[in-house]
DNA sequence: AATGAATGAGTCTTCATTCAT
DNA sequence: CATGAATGAAGACTCATTCAT
């Protein structure tokens, strides 16, 4: 990615993050990256191709994050944390940009159901790690799919949480909760309280 | 609601779940309901209003629907069961309602902050049962307010999973997974295996 | 005039003067006068038809009270002093109706070639005015009708010093002002300084 | 101004002449200058805007040719007569756009209120020729502001005028009147007359 | 006499995209 | 590589008028 397209890259993400996909101008983005309407062109076939690129790159860090930080660990518990962790936090840092792929994950149109895609590669991706925990016992066997799905859907929960309280809540003990949720369960085992 | 009032809303209903809200035209509205574009201008102020009524008019259903059919069940922990399982229920019935709903979750529009508001107002609704059910035991003391997020964060686990998995799985089957995870959650308990 | 059309027509007047003849909306005139806005169209033909109704009837209620004034005043020149300051006046009193008389005035619309029309014939009233002063030796000999638009003429020049002084000066200043003007001009005579 | 812009300014000029501010569309703007619809938008911000920089670039021409024409001029009473004379040439030759301007002049619009602000820094000019007379002894010592109103006033005066008589009348004669009318008055010195 | 629901032609405005330079 | 003027299709909304009741 040379210097102008970056420029671009992230004067664009700037301005989604800011107005939403279809609140983002073409205009504004240029404006905001001091380059011609014309140049945006140049560089990226149209304003979808764009919002992809970042999609992608994002996806990607995301994967390349989860992989750094769980190098080390070798417990399969302990890296379904990590990667929880990882996601929900990305979720927290870039929460303006996170509310716009939240907003795109729904249509018909083509950069939604391309977002998709990415979406469901990044849930196979999930798989893994609960396969991993599943097979060595540390996790409780189900559907695997289905619990895939579930993790992913904890990345919408904190999204909403984040979107609905403006007033910011410290991520960690958002995490630990969840954590806790997931892991444990909300019901209190009552033949455990004798 | 009068009889064009009542087509139009339907109209409405069935245009916006097709075409997501900005790809929703008054003109496919009114096409649809039968009518002239200037008769929904008088039934109703603007596009927004029209989603914004489309959305009050969905809280109420599924408040009813929670209230009727747990109206005789007393065990709290029943009641936050049938909750679920209403919301989740409304979910895939509205597949492609709520679609929208989840696409307008995120920006800064009026519709959109007003969208807010009202699933807000749902959530502090969904409180009080947890709070019930925390009061008598039934599930473990923790962070209410966060709880009742996760809770309807559920919602949206669910129709991501709609939403990505065309091929309809049975609604029941997903009750019950998702319903385990959250009342026990997913590890294992290690020392209860010996 | 029956009660429901005088209702009308007072409601016109106060919404025309409030927001002008675009400005003005059926609607608002229906609200304002309390009934439906079919019947407004039982009462006049269509809104320009309320507009003329309205204009002539302002000018009878002109040329009434200018006679009216007039009638006991023998003076050709004193005569001419009344019809200014009624005119004067009624530009000072009915000021937000008259503003929408002098936007009207100008185009090619049916009710503002009616309203011309008014207009001139209201000009040709003058005339008869000036006509006397003139024959009589009050005021000199000159164009008649090019006299009588000056005249006319005047009524513009009050309601754009209205319009564009809202702190109200003194009216009666205002035509002591401008009745010297138009009697005695604004030069100083050089030869009778001597 | 570049080239698209003059030729979009003088379609402007033309269809806000022909039709009035509110008859005048975009669609015949834009079709009267041979360019598309969203060209006008690329020069303009709106409607309103063209109307705005038409007005103003009008009132740079009036003053510029008011300076110009009296730049030889060292009395101060033929300033005035020049000043008339180039303000009444002005209404003449561009009579049908100054009806539009005419008609503008009344309402709480934006465009009209700025319009208004418009003619009130050129009052405020001319009110300096007539200061400069009445020191001089040129003229009589009266209300400075209002009589530049009433000589603003002659503008509307001219205008009416010009509206309601379509068989044109000689210019110079009408100067020859008009400027009689202000300079001496139109009554009949009596006292003069023995 | 009065109503008010329904109409639909008419307007301004937006904005992604193109292309000659 | 980059520009920015020009495009034109598309869409929300207004409002005078009609007409069945």
């Amino acid at each position: 990615m040379n210097n102008t397209k970056r420029t671009i890259f992230e004067s664009a993400i700037k301005v989604f993050s800011k107005n939403g996909y279809s609140g983002a101008t073409m205009d504004a983005i240029a404006a905001d990256a001091g380059v011609a309407k014309g140049t945006l062109y140049y560089h990226f076939k149209s304003k979808e191709e764009i919002f992809k690129y970042i999609v992608q790159e994002g996806m990607n860090v995301l994967k390349e994050k989860i992989e750094s930080d769980s190098k080390n660990v070798n417990n399969s518990l302990d890296k379904i944390k990590i990667l929880c962790k990882v996601q929900w936090g990305l979720v927290y840092e870039s929460r303006d940009f996170i509310k716009v792929i939240m907003s795109q994950l729904w249509g018909q149109e083509i950069r939604q159901l391309e977002l998709r895609k990415c979406i469901r590669s990044y849930i196979i991706y999930i798989q893994d790690y609960l396969k991993e925990a599943m097979d060595d016992g540390s996790i409780k066997k189900c559907n695997l799919s289905f619990l895939a799905y579930t993790l992913f859907g904890t990345v919408c929960s904190v999204a909403v949480y984040e979107l609905m309280n403006e007033d910011k809540k410290d991520l960690d003990d958002m995490i630990e909760n969840l954590m806790s949720y997931i892991l444990n369960g909300i019901k209190v085992e009552k033949e455990n309280k004798i």
